[in-house]
DNA sequence: CTTAGTTTGTCTATCCAATAAACAAAGTCG
DNA sequence: CGACTTTGTTTATTGGATAGACAAACTAAG
């Protein structure tokens, strides 16, 4: 009914969470440096450092330099004492990955996919995490969670509602891999697992409001707020690719018109290629990088819807960065100056002051990472309340 | 540097917060029913009590019913332990309110602007907060804070950066009042305002996420997300207005092209109606009251791209509700099927679900209302803190 | 080498908020 | 009237944070 009390069980909590992070941000750090930096007593941190010690969150890795005094015994946090699986469900390939709980790749592991039907898929995932699982070394934790971004819509129950590549409706993913693997699991989007991904261990580090644009066939994207993935009301939010920048243009599928998808995805460059005879993504990037004037044009093409969308992103959200991804991002040498140029000239001056137009760095990887790190947020946000 | 460390005073304020809330809710209660709801100690719930009672904020008001043992004390908030003040600054009016610490109006003063000057309408804008603040009974806490609603981008110092229709520049207007009348003083943006006083006073009550969006000569919007104003990287956000419905459309004055206000606000609507010889919205609104044809399709125009534009919102934030305020609220009868049916055709069918598109119920009073509770969260803001 | 001063991390006594349990006061109902 | 309920306070206890004392470990100046 009401909100949680307070007690001191969630000042020791709070407290302990304190000192996490810092060793988190800070290692090697030393009992002193966490109690000055963190404004807890001395004794309280150390305190609290022992009962991560005891929980082999923690280990003390020998002593540090001297400043004219006692020298200091430096921290660090384990990162080995628990792994998280990440998925990247695609449309025709599945990637998984094994980390630890810094983000550390141990393992890795792709396949793809030549059906799309639900069975098969669901199998070939299972196998993939059953062998990710199989590779994690003997540790405190464990494996301490699955985390799957898919190419649709997922509500707060982790059911996939809907997804129109893979032609799925109402897969109760999350049930089904919990009840398999008896873990912990995360389902989100691919644009926000993306968005989480490079927020975390990419373009976005350190870049607490951002937007993640997952330019592919289709234009997804993922809202971190102050760190943290924005869900909407109901759970899922954020489909800005379905943004109308065309009052009265194109039909789009999802029965608007005019949706920023329909001008500036892969699906609309391909659409405008094939006159000239491509069908596919990377023959047009082999075209353009060889100098093809008319296929440059496509690009810019591309490029300046894209910069028509961002400026609209810019304008509402004011965010600190905005980093596009996916497949599209290949395309960066032939559409980034259109691109700045049009959010420089569209988007609202105040507001353009302080926008960062980053390039995805993790690549094909971003959405497979983003997923690792929600496991492993889940399993700090279990430490707290337990 | 780091995050506020967890100590006893905080577990204090927050059990607080929570028994103060409970009162402000369920009024009248007891302590014992407090106890019950927040799952906090008995005896916890009459010490913070009496520490409220002490604090002239909360008193007694007599026995309630007993069901089978002793007569419970009911408590109740004292509402009229402090007062704010409320202004929605306008283009050509100055429209102020004192109001109780629920927001009830104790009184109400408005004066039109004949000169946009910044000198000649700070003095009478401080004479308005004068005479309200006389106006004001004697009570434990007196003036608890102003609060202002301005027509313009404003920044997290309180500075008005940029007021297009009054062709104001960088007022530090925070400054000048607190230096004025030594109170806090909390400035945003009319829409912002708005929005905050629908959700909290008017037809957004209870909603924890909305979008108001304010149609007026121009279209500002602010968002409500779980129950508090949202405000983006710089402090600053939210100029949906701006947000590019045709993507090479009219060009607006902001260096974008197509902005949804050139389509879909008052001044859209006057554009379009001067070659039928109208030049404000009150003649438009009887000819259409009178049932003129051509007038009925302007109106009907502008309903379509209103609801083109709030399909993007819904699309981008899935909110509970939106709500439309302004004076293109007036409009309502001729607009609203035309937006509604444009809603329901463009917007993504997960998030219409949920979603109430609503019309502001505090008309010309949402954005003064808001501003004056601006000041009452800044208060119980500052209650926690100290 | 000696000695003074510094830094680290632990220990001790104390404070304070929440809590359970006991309790007195004030009621209902048969 | 007596058994039972409900309310709100009192009392003793718990547990986490804290200040300050302290021992250990170190640097550097003489």
């Amino acid at each position: 009914m009401s909100a949680p009390t307070g007690d001191q069980a969630l000042i020791k909590r709070m407290n302990t969470a304190i000192v996490l992070e810092s060793i988190l941000r800070g290692a090697p750090l030393s009992r002193a440096q966490i109690s000055e930096r963190s404004g807890l007593n001395k004794a309280t941190v150390s305190s609290l450092v022992q009962d991560l010690i005891d929980s082999s969150l923690v280990r003390e890795i020998g002593r540090g330099q001297s400043s004219g005094g006692r020298k200091p015994v430096m921290l660090e946090f384990i990162a080995t004492s628990g792994y998280a699986i990440g998925i990247d469900l695609g449309v025709n390939y599945i990637r998984g990955v094994l980390t630890d709980l810094q983000g550390a790749i141990v393992a890795e592991r792709t396949s793809a996919l030549r059906h799309s039907k639900p069975e098969p898929v669901l199998e070939e995932l299972c196998r993939c995490i059953a062998e990710l699982i199989a590779e994690a070394p003997k540790c405190a934790y464990g494996i301490v969670g699955i985390g799957v971004g898919v190419p649709g819509l997922v509500d707060d129950n982790g059911s996939l509602l809907f997804a129109p590549n893979l032609k799925w409706r109402d897969v109760p993913l999350k049930r089904l891999l919990s009840d398999q693997f008896c873990l912990p699991v995360t389902i989100d989007n691919e644009a926000n697992a993306g968005a989480l991904g490079e927020q975390k261990y990419g373009a976005g580090r350190q870049i607490p409001n951002l937007v993640y644009v997952s330019v592919g066939m289709g234009i997804g994207t993922g809202l971190v707020l102050n760190k943290l993935l924005y869900k909407g009301a109901s759970g899922f939010s954020g489909e800005m690719g379905h943004i109308s920048v065309e009052a009265h243009g194109k039909p789009c599928s999802c029965g608007n018109q005019g949706c920023w998808e329909m001008y500036a995805s892969e699906l609309a460059l391909l659409e405008s290629a094939r006159p000239l005879g491509f069908d596919d993504l990377e023959s047009l990037l082999a075209a353009a990088a060889s100098g093809r004037e008319d296929v440059l044009e496509l690009f810019q093409g591309i490029g300046e819807y894209l910069g028509i969308g961002i400026a609209n992103i810019v304008n509402v959200f004011n965010p600190d960065a905005v980093i596009i991804g996916n497949r599209m991002s290949q395309a960066r040498p032939w559409i980034e100056e259109t691109l700045r140029q049009t959010v420089i000239r569209r988007a609202l001056g105040f507001h353009l002051r302080n926008v960062h137009l980053l390039f995805a760095e993790l690549g094909e990887r971003s959405a497979m990472m983003g997923a690792a790190e929600m496991a492993i947020a889940g399993f700090f946000a279990r430490l707290k309340t337990v």
